[in-house]
RNA sequence: GGCGGCGUAGCUCAGUUGGUCAGAGCAUCCGGCUCAUAAUCGGAAGGUCGUCGGUUCAAGUCCGACCGCCGCUACCA
């Protein structure tokens, strides 16, 4: 017998120098609900979030608000914590890059690099503005007019920058460019969409630096295991982040349970994600990921969401207006994976209602009324030859098909196939015409069977609900606890039990 | 400049290797129903599949040119 697979699923780990926004939201949710599917389909999942803590950005932040940058981190990581608790993100970890376990990883990852001989000491030189304790590039760098790339002054300072150098350590990458694209010819399907691995293959093909990993200059980070003068930042800190959760470097059986990962990552840190970690994966001789998928922006009003533009959705505001399950459903069902989104309130609100109003929560309801009246509210067994078994065969194949690909807003479309067919079905059969008995039984017992699976599909987008679908049905225990393919075959809903109506699962919201 | 992508019904998008591929959802209009959250069901309308050429018995589906839009172009989640 052979071993099920594991899932291991991340997301980005946050950089703490910003409070959590939808665009962090955006991600988490989609990362939840693709873990949440594969445990429905009974492998062993682990979903992992976290925050990246260290850097040049949150040392002045904390020395800006006058504490040390551990009780700056103390205090916001937290805030991603408990945002994540809000939306009902079940992740398994949730790792902070300033936890032992982390900078044990990443000392076992620099010292495996280093053994292996790619990263070596050498001389880093640029132009640096000592008001920002940044290096710049000459495209950065601007005129007195403010032309970017046609002078000498930091942008942001508007001051001289100076030459400096600086003895850094470099990781090797140019030794890589040939191992990269022999993998990825390997491994055609790792990256998706296609569109963005392509964009990671043209720039593995367009030629690779090496990069430097350490600064002297820096003191929020993690020393160097062999020269503790030199701080690592950015790319060997909070990658590594991944494995260091599966205990990487301090326990060998539980990263063997779940090491290679699926990346979820933003469109905007491609290169760090699939050209610079798996270089430095293989360097250190550890097995490379098994897939990145690569999403877009969630834009607000077309736009981008910052600071400066003041655009940035607070996700849990959404959550007080459109409910929970609501806003995991517009972030999910809105936009297919990988293209940018748009959010706009206009838009949560027709999909709110058109999706969760009128298609599920008005089914739910209806069949509820009419199994009160004519069934005595209890529900009847479903038609073992039932036209709608089609309807949810496809569903299923379709949606699971669809949650293999990483595509949730296509996953949950064909689930939704089977909610409008469901409804068509009813008004083929006309029941609250009919006197009861076992004609109008079939027909319901059809219905509550087609929710009964439709709850089990689209629990891994709105868990809340579909678990209130679950038990107002009459069925026992968790809809989480279901096991796929087995339980949404036609024919599971035993019959006999009481049904309940309750209250309108999504109110209609009127603008 | 270089590399890559996109342009299909009002809107958002599906359309493997060319031959029911001209589709779905939403929106609109008409009709039915009244169990249901003025929900739902049926039907209709709506696109020369960016433009112009080419290959082919046959092209959104391949090739070329052009127009328009966009992404990436290195140490910044």
């Amino acid at each position: 017998m052979q071993a099920v697979s594991s899932t291991y699923v991340t997301t980005p780990i946050y950089y703490v120098n910003a409070e959590p926004h939808l665009g962090h939201a955006y991600t988490t949710i989609i990362g939840d609900a693709i873990t949440r599917w594969s445990r429905l389909t009974g492998a062993p999942t682990k979903f992992l979030t976290g925050t990246d803590e260290h850097g040049l950005k949150i040392q002045q932040a904390a020395e800006a608000a006058g504490v040390s940058p551990q009780a700056f981190t103390d205090d916001i990581a937290p805030k991603f914590a408990a945002a994540w608790d809000k939306l009902n993100i079940a992740n398994d970890d949730f790792i902070r890059t300033t936890e032992p376990r982390h900078k044990v990883a990443v000392a076992e990852l620099l010292q495996r690099c280093y053994d292996a001989g790619d990263i070596e000491l050498d001389t880093f030189a640029g132009k640096y503005c000592v008001a920002c304790e940044e290096y710049y590039s000459d495209d950065e760098l601007v005129s007195a007019e403010g032309v970017a790339g046609e002078g000498e002054l930091c942008p942001i300072h508007q001051r001289p920058v100076e030459y400096f150098e600086e003895e850094n350590y470099f990781f090797r990458l140019s030794r890589f460019q040939d191992r990269l694209l022999d993998w990825y010819a390997k491994h055609p399907t790792a990256m998706t969409p296609e569109h963005r691995g392509n964009e990671a293959l043209g720039l593995i093909r367009s030629g690779l630096r090496d990069f430097s990993i350490s600064r002297t200059s820096l003191e929020w980070g993690i020393p160097l295991p062999w020269d503790p003068k030199h701080v690592t930042y950015v790319w060997f800190d909070a990658l590594t982040n991944y494995l260091a959760a599966v205990g990487f470097g301090s326990d060998d059986q539980d990263y063997e349970d779940w090491w290679p990962a699926i990346h979820l990552i933003g469109k905007d840190i491609v290169r760090q994600h699939c050209v610079y970690w798996p270089a430095m994966l293989m360097s250190a001789g550890v097995e490379l990921p098994k897939r990145w998928a690569i999403g877009g922006w969630l834009l607000v009003g077309g736009e981008k969401m910052s600071k400066t533009s003041g655009n940035v959705v607070n996700p849990l505001d959404l959550i007080d207006d459109i409910g929970l399950d609501g806003f995991r459903y517009y972030v999910l069902a809105e936009t297919p994976y990988g293209s940018d989104g748009d959010f706009t309130y206009e838009g949560l609100v027709a999909r709110y209602n058109s999706d969760l109003a009128n298609n599920l929560g008005n089914l739910a309801a209806r069949v509820a009324t009419v199994v009160a009246k004519k069934c005595d509210g209890v529900g009847p067994a479903p038609d073992p030859d039932s036209p709608l078994s089609a309807a949810a065969e496809t569903a299923y194949t379709e949606s699971a098909a669809q949650w293999a690909e990483l595509q949730p807003s296509r996953a949950l479309d064909a689930t939704w196939g089977l909610i409008r067919a469901t409804n068509a079905h009813l008004e083929q059969n006309e029941p609250w015409k009919a006197d009861p008995g076992p004609d109008v039984d079939r027909v319901m017992g059809d219905a509550l069977e087609a929710l009964r699976i439709v709850a089990i599909l689209s629990s891994p987008a709105i868990p809340d609900t579909a678990q209130t679908v679950w038990e107002r049905i009459g069925m026992p225990g968790q809809v989480a606890d279901q096991h796929l393919p087995d339980a949404v075959t036609w024919g599971g809903y035993p019959g006999g039990a009481d049904v309940v109506k309750g209250d309108p699962l999504f109110p209609r919201i009127k603008l």
